[in-house]
DNA sequence: TTGCTCCTCACGTCACGTGAGGTGGC
DNA sequence: TTGCTCCTCACGTCACGTGAGGTGGC
């Protein structure tokens, strides 16, 4: 079982929650009525929250304190989730790029003397033959 | 003289912008108090909006219109901003690293028999050399 | 049964757009 | 002067949190 299992596992009733997070139950029964937390239901139709809820619940409550809506709150947690991921790729693509980086430089001790490499910046590489000089 | 004046030009008087945009004059008073749009002033008080500051009060005006109020609206504006920074960033990396990609495939070509070269997913580049099998 | 849950309706507060009213400088 | 601007104060509307009131299932 993963880790993820565990946060998204709906354990949490209502009262629970609303302990936890100082919230009101109507407010969690709004916020799950307008679709900002949507937890699990029983089979009877109480809800159960998860540990995933209640973070988002208080990422929900920071930004509720600041005097932002819902409708506002919604879009807010969607763009900063993107940008989250946006940051990671940004990551990831450095990474790779260091890794192409070095690899040419590796490489570029292996290749013939005809050949020869340009580092732009701090990655863009660039790859040209020189022209022989006995054709000029 | 670069395109950006002309954007950031401080030339439209408070009656003019709230024809354009047809918004209220006060709601735009109400936007510079708050900080949302805040134009330039001439040397008598009155406010002069530019170009930039009509494109942003349309954007306002299409989040409001959505029920949002003015502090979630500088939020997501902010947040949509770095986003479409990020975007730009993954963009510039992504070609950079095709680039290398390329540079990396020439050069592989010009490598001695030594060396060898991996790709993984679209970009990602490892160099070895091969032990000499004479040794083991 | 008791304590929890569900729901809807309603009220108070606050944000925000709009207007009035009075002022001052091109 | 006329038309524009500035400002503050105030009102109406709406969103949202909170509460009451009545219901049903473990």
């Amino acid at each position: 079982m993963k880790m993820e299992d565990f946060d998204a596992a709906p354990v949490f009733a209502i009262s629970v929650v609303a302990q936890l997070t100082g919230m009101h139950p109507q407010t969690l029964r709004q916020y799950d009525r307008v679709g900002l937390v949507t937890p699990q239901r029983t089979s009877g139709g109480g809800r159960r929250y998860s540990a995933r809820d209640i973070e988002r619940l208080r990422e929900i409550q920071h930004l509720s304190g600041e005097g932002i809506g819902l409708i506002g709150v919604k879009r807010i947690l969607d763009l900063e989730r993107l940008a989250e991921e946006l940051q990671q790729r940004v990551h990831r693509l450095e990474a790779e790029l260091a890794e192409a980086h070095q690899a040419l430089g590796a490489l570029h001790q292996k290749a013939t003397p005809g050949t020869d490499v340009v580092l732009r910046d701090r990655a863009a590489v660039v790859v040209w033959r020189r022209p022989p000089r006995s054709t000029l």
